[in-house]
DNA sequence: AAGCCGGGGAA
DNA sequence: TTCCCAGGCTT
């Protein structure tokens, strides 16, 4: 970035993106509420997910946690059920720590102090600025893909936001254009991201600040920001056995590392004494952000009732159906699978 | 500092 | 297809 500015230079950007904020805010649930937990909440579901992603699921999750008090003391797979589909399967897992945490060292009262709402669980330093700015009055940014986005653009600034200190880097930028209102400045600045200036064909002449915009000036608003770090998939082949009977059908639980952590699945391996009652199998594909899944379900019918009878009475396993499949969280191709197999 | 964690919508 | 989203945790 360019030297000599002053903290004082870009101050009438900020304010400026608080005069468009008024009038052209997303009109959202959580905007018409300064409760900190619900903040927290919909800070948690929106990470790394779009607004209409999430929506849904932060409406019935409020609904079904409407405190913190409750959310804590529900158990893990009901939260779990309410995070079912959005993904990132680990955030649901934190929330419901983290809810115990405050009933245990806030008694019960959310933490209003910036030091302390970033020693929650599954919070780091945007979500812990996000609440303390919003909720609290707090004066840090809360800086996500839309701060890289627009700040990258404003000043026209190369700096590598896959680089390990790009938080660190643009929270300083940022700071150049913040002015004393921050809640609403940060949110202003999610708002424009998401609206205006969008990651492809951003909208620069209904942007309120593009007239000093040096990425717009230049025409390479496509250039910014700068990212190198590319992901790529890597193939994993998963085998899954569909072992029923009239309906039901063997289920367990995944453990709380690598993939869907804590969600319900097949068993992935075949009870000799199941071996026989195989009919087939179905592939399917199922792509991941860092994976592209193989997932082959061998279905096996199980026309004995002896031998599903004398299994089920001594196995690992748990056992449900269609129905109560419901009240569980599957991973996504999995829950598609059991819906399908309603049709048969 | 780098890798991993889901699912879906946009282009 | 590829990119990226109101990021954070683990190693």
């Amino acid at each position: 970035m360019e030297k000599n500015r002053t903290a004082t230079e870009f101050l009438h950007i900020g304010n400026r993106l608080l005069d468009w904020y008024k009038n052209n805010a997303r009109d959202l649930p959580f905007r018409q509420t300064k409760d900190p937990y619900k903040i927290w909440i919909c800070e948690i579901v929106f990470q790394q997910t779009r607004i209409n992603q999430g929506l849904n699921h932060y409406n019935n999750f409020i609904k079904r946690f409407p405190d913190i008090k409750t959310l804590a003391e529900a158990g893990e797979n009901e939260v779990l059920l309410y995070w079912k589909g959005l993904g990132y399967y680990s955030r649901a897992i934190n929330i419901h720590k983290a809810a115990k945490q405050i009933m245990n060292d806030h008694q019960g009262v959310f933490p209003s102090l910036y030091e302390d709402i970033l020693k929650l669980k599954g919070v780091g330093k945007y979500t812990a600025a996000a609440v303390s700015s919003i909720c609290f009055g707090g004066s840090l940014p809360a800086v996500d893909g839309n701060f890289y986005r627009v700040l990258s653009r404003f000043f026209a600034d190369d700096f590598d936001v896959s680089n390990s200190r790009a938080f660190t880097y643009f929270s300083e930028l940022a700071t150049l254009v913040m002015p004393e209102n921050v809640g609403d400045f940060n949110q202003a600045m999610m708002d424009l991201g998401s609206e205006i200036c969008k990651p492809k064909n951003p909208l620069c002449e209904e942007c309120p600040i593009s007239g000093e915009c040096l990425a717009f000036s230049l025409q390479k608003t496509s250039d910014y920001p700068v990212k190198t770090k590319k992901t790529k998939a890597e193939n994993l082949s998963l085998i899954y056995y569909f072992i029923h009977r009239e309906g039901q059908f063997l289920i367990h639980q995944r453990p709380d590392d690598f993939i869907w952590k804590k969600l319900f699945e097949f068993p992935s391996s075949l009870p000799s004494e199941m071996e026989r009652f195989v009919t087939g199998s179905k592939i399917i594909n199922h792509k991941l952000t860092h994976k592209n899944l193989t997932i082959e379900i061998v279905n096996v019918e199980v026309s004995s009732e002896k031998v599903w009878n004398d299994f089920i009475i001594e196995n690992q396993y748990l056992i449900t159906d269609v129905e109560g499949s419901h009240e569980k969280s599957f991973p996504k191709p999995l829950e598609n699978y059991i819906q399908n197999s309603l049709k048969d």
